[in-house]
DNA sequence: GCGCAT
DNA sequence: GCGCA
């Protein structure tokens, strides 16, 4: 492992926000308070002060440049936000330090957010821990053992049995069979090739899969394939949509139409930054619901 | 608008 | 959340 140091954009970053943040879902902290976790196949550990962060890893800080988006200039990025909502200045300063996140892996994504549907970050971090066990062991550090997701092989020869007594419920089917499915397309190369297609193509080409709707589409597209205009409506971007821009909406279904409302209406206003906005409103909601 | 699993 | 009635 090396060790280097990233000096830190005026806007902050806080790690912990930012990694609990629904985004991502095995990283922890340690004893020392310096959070570990993997992108695909690189370990990180990384202890920030108000400056800097002081990074542990078996790769290039460039990946981890990447992953945090600190390659970007995200006090631009809110600026152009409050351009288009001058009412947000709270908004946008209480959580400007949490940044988007870029994963290298799609169908890392994919197979966590699958977890996700109708679940709670409670049950959804040890299901995707135990995903994250079949997976190759890329280093051992103080008892921690870091592992790249697995493939999308070696998921898709798990058994639904196997997931079944493990408590993944009725997505103990459906896990190996969009593993299965995504193989049959063209696998991680497939997956890759996505990021040079249209949001609106890879996201239509996301939802064909049985057990994909656009939700997980959404989130596949934002946090594995980085297209900043993708818009993950859930319950907490309904509720906060709906209070916002369609008040006539407010307690009712989320329909298909009216999730297409919301991402239209979010981009029609941030452009590619709707993804950010959005992270902005489910960031809040859920913080809120925390408490 | 409900069932699906915990 | 997704899929189907």
């Amino acid at each position: 492992m090396r060790s280097f140091e990233i000096p830190l954009p005026k806007v902050g970053l806080d790690l912990g926000r930012t990694l609990t943040s629904g985004q991502v879902f095995r990283w922890h902290q340690l004893p020392d308070g310096a959070w570990a976790g993997t992108d695909d196949d690189c370990v990180w550990i990384i202890k920030a002060d108000s400056e800097r962060l002081k990074v542990q890893s078996t790769h290039h800080p460039d990946r981890l440049i990447h992953f945090l988006g600190l390659d970007r200039d995200r006090e631009a990025d809110f600026q152009r936000i409050l351009a288009s909502e001058p009412t947000w200045t709270a908004r946008v300063a209480h959580r400007k330090n949490v940044a988007l996140l870029r994963c290298q892996n799609p169908a890392e994504v994919l197979l966590s957010f699958l977890c996700t549907a109708n679940n709670h970050l409670s049950r959804i971090v040890p299901m995707v821990h135990y995903l994250a066990s079949r997976g190759d062991l890329i280093l051992s550090y103080q008892g921690w053992e870091a592992r790249k997701f697995p493939t999308l092989h070696q998921i898709a020869q798990v058994t639904e049995a196997e997931l079944r007594s493990a408590g993944f419920g009725y997505r103990s089917a459906t896990i190996p069979l969009v593993a299965k499915a995504v193989l049959d397309q063209g696998g991680e190369e497939w997956f890759h090739s996505l990021r040079g297609k249209p949001y609106e193509e890879a996201s239509e080409s996301l939802i064909q899969f049985r057990s994909v709707g656009r939700k997980l589409a959404d989130c596949i597209c934002l946090y594995g394939l980085h297209f900043g205009e993708s818009v993950p409506v859930d319950t907490h971007l309904w509720q906060a949509a709906t209070t916002l821009y369609f008040p006539e909406w407010q307690g009712k279904a989320l329909t298909e139409t009216r999730y297409k409302a919301v991402g239209n209406l979010m981009r029609s206003k941030f452009g590619c930054l709707a993804g950010l906005a959005h992270h902005l409103l489910f960031f809040e909601n859920l913080e809120k619901r925390r408490k």
